[in-house]
RNA sequence: GGUCCCGUAGCUCAACGGAUAGAGCAACUGCCUUCUAAGCAGUAGGUUACAGGUUCGAGCCCUGUCGGGAUCACCA
């Protein structure tokens, strides 16, 4: 069936037209929400046809008004206030809206439009775990792959694994130096953290090393001869401390050695090369598999970090980038308020955006997408909008279907994670805090009979893991957030778990209605429909149209709060009115027929967050 | 300095350019003999950073100012 808001704006659009004698165009025509302080289900705004219509709002809003109740079969009544128009729809439109949720469990979903998008996310190094930015990350990809889904794309989920470099070589170096035969198997350590571990040891042991050399004369001299006036020796060494790792340290030198060896292909470098990121990717799959997402293609950046050598041939042949005498290539962006950016380097190297532009080109060649998607944080905006304009410039096909999906910093309540002082939050920390903590609180509240110890688990899982998603994911990307480690794991208010309780407590009353044979046949009989229950119609019939908007604008968030909005108008409902104990049957049918509309609606845009529900809590 | 993002209740967040700016947390007050109280209801809390402008109407759009952050490498 059609949405009652588009037959509203058509026929406003024709009342305009029919009386006042200009076009309007439909989708401009804007149907709310009617305020709860006014009586009415949907309000259209009637203000911009005042011109057309010379006449007063109030005088204009009546004419449109009686035009819409002759024409409209569902517009049951209007009434006028300050120049908006708010219409009551009929209970015999809401029902048969309701019949039809209850008969398609796709509601909110789109068919397939046979369009193919691919999103990128979470990508992380493989030098060290994933930690709470990652989180952030993977959630929003992994949620806008959904939204994306319901709106009737093909979705491919990948993420390019930045697997070589400088960080692992660190890791590699550290633990041949020093590892001792120790494994992931024979420490108990999760393989992932038993990587990074070596990886923090080498930072380690370079500081040492740092330290040790700047006592010597060396040290001194330069110090001397190269500090700027009135410096303090503190924060020189602060500042040179990457000009000494790359001159001075025997470790810096040992990495760059390590390096050099694994460009060269040198086998024993591969090897362990290949076993530590085995390690890496063991502990990764584990974080991946708790936080249930899974990619459908991985990118390693050892397979396309030599990319976009022709990329750059192509752009000089089109004129797009340019030769500087000591034959660095590069593209004047400046026309659109960019810089000048080095795209190859004089020696012929490749630059990060270089990379980035064959991988682009040759992600393309292979899943042939119409629109592409990369979840990184905000610092990158820049990267990106470079990258985009270069693409266009290039005039890749796909280059107006890029899109950066960008996202604020996670801080904690006392500021930025910082690797250094050791406030970053790990990811399996995390996880497994937020599960202990809904074990904990279940404790308190007692047993629930019938549920079997790995029944329970499972639903205190999916609850632990429900607060720190929608914790999470319903702030708007854009945004920073502060990560507050105590709030996340609360489980009252607006809170993940407030939205599956209301879920359990419409499983309860469908086990119920399997259990006693319920007849809901009469619904469709039930004659006077209440404020709690108009609200919660009204609120399911926008959630498809919430959907849509959260793909548009690439915000989860919106899902989020539609959610967490339904959700407590169902308590509200669930408080007021009798539903099981309902004086009639009709009304019984009705309401246990919204309850489980509502429970699949809730249960449909948790989803699409990543929440699963639990059957009981 | 240039560019971009953010600024809403004490705190964390909402609000397609629409009516009296809403929730949650924290504080206080009520509601379990009835479908699970991880719930419901109430009290209190606001010059939407500031100043102009656009219009029937601005938290939202424009200009400027102030605060916070990011970024502007032959790093990734």
């Amino acid at each position: 069936m059609s949405s009652i808001i588009h037959t509203l704006q058509n026929t406003v659009a024709r009342a305009v037209e029919k009386l006042y004698g200009e076009a309007t165009e439909p989708s401009k025509v804007q149907v709310n929400n009617t305020p709860p302080d006014f009586t009415g289900d949907y309000s259209v705004v009637v203000f911009p046809f005042v011109k057309i219509a010379k006449k007063a709002p109030d005088a204009t809003a009546v004419e449109i008004g009686e035009y819409l109740k002759k024409n409209v079969a569902e517009v049951k009544s209007f009434n006028v206030v300050k120049g908006f128009l708010n219409l009551e729809i009929s209970d015999a439109y809401w029902q048969q809206f309701l019949q039809s949720v209850a008969a398609d469990s796709g509601f909110g979903r789109q068919p397939r439009n046979g369009r193919k998008v691919m999103v990128e996310f979470s990508s992380p190094n493989t030098n060290k775990p994933l930690h709470l930015g990652h989180i952030r990350n993977i959630l929003l990809g992994w949620s806008c792959s959904r939204i994306l889904e319901a709106i009737g794309y093909e979705v491919v989920k990948t993420q390019i694994i930045n697997d070589r470099g400088v960080a692992i070589c660190k890791s590699m170096l550290s633990w041949q130096k020093w590892g001792a035969g120790k494994t992931p198997e024979n420490t108990g350590i999760k393989p992932d953290h038993f990587v990074g571990d070596w990886y923090v040891l080498f930072e380690q042991k370079t500081k040492a090393e740092y330290e040790e050399w700047q006592q010597t004369e060396e040290a001194k001299r330069i110090f001397e001869t190269k500090k700027k006036p009135n410096q303090g020796e503190k924060e020189f060494f602060k500042e040179y401390k990457n000009k000494w790792f790359n001159d001075h340290s025997t470790l810096g030198a040992e990495v760059r050695e390590m390096l050099l060896k694994w460009e060269a292909h040198a086998p024993d470098t591969l090897a362990l090369w290949k076993k530590m990121n085995g390690w890496v990717y063991e502990g990764f799959e584990q974080t991946y598999n708790d936080l249930g997402v899974s990619f459908d293609k991985l990118y390693y950046e050892s397979d396309t970090y030599l990319l976009g050598k022709d990329i750059v041939e192509e752009g000089l042949s089109k004129g797009v980038f340019f030769k500087k005498d000591d034959g660095s290539v590069w593209v004047d962006l400046t026309d659109a308020g960019h810089d000048q950016k080095l795209v190859l380097r004089s020696d012929g190297t490749s630059v990060y955006i270089t990379q980035d532009l064959g991988t682009a080109q040759m992600r393309h060649r292979e899943l042939g997408c119409e629109r592409y998607v990369y979840v990184v944080a905000d610092e990158q905006n820049y990267h990106f909008q470079v990258l985009f304009e270069i693409l266009k410039r290039l005039g890749e096909p796909y280059a107006e279907g890029l899109h950066h999906l960008s996202y604020g910093l996670v801080e904690l309540p006392t500021g930025r994670m910082k690797t250094r002082e050791g406030t970053v939050v790990d990811a399996d920390d995390l996880i497994a805090e937020v599960i202990r903590l809904a074990n904990e609180q279940a404790s308190e509240r007692g047993e629930i009979e019938g549920v079997s110890p790995a029944e329970r688990q499972e639903n205190l899982r999916r609850v632990g893991m429900g607060a720190l998603k929608f914790f999470i994911v319903k702030v708007h990307p854009h945004k920073k957030m502060i990560f507050n480690p105590e709030e996340s794991v609360d489980l009252q208010g607006q809170t993940g778990p407030y939205i599956q309780y209301s879920y359990v407590r419409i499983n309860g009353l469908m086990q119920r209605v399997e259990k006693e044979k319920v007849d809901l046949s009469k619904a469709g009989a039930y004659g006077d429909i209440q404020p709690q229950e108009k609200e919660l119609l009204v609120a399911l019939h926008d959630y498809p149209n919430v959907v849509l908007k959260a793909a548009e604008g690439y915000d989860p968030s919106l899902v989020a709060n539609f959610c967490y909005d339904l959700a407590k108008k169902y308590h509200r409902f669930w408080h007021d009115l009798s539903i099981f104990n309902a004086d009639t049957v009709e009304a019984k049918a009705f309401r246990l027929t919204l309850s489980r509309s509502v429970g699949q609606v809730l249960k449909s845009g948790m989803g699409l967050l990543g929440v699963e529900m639990p059957e009981r809590m």
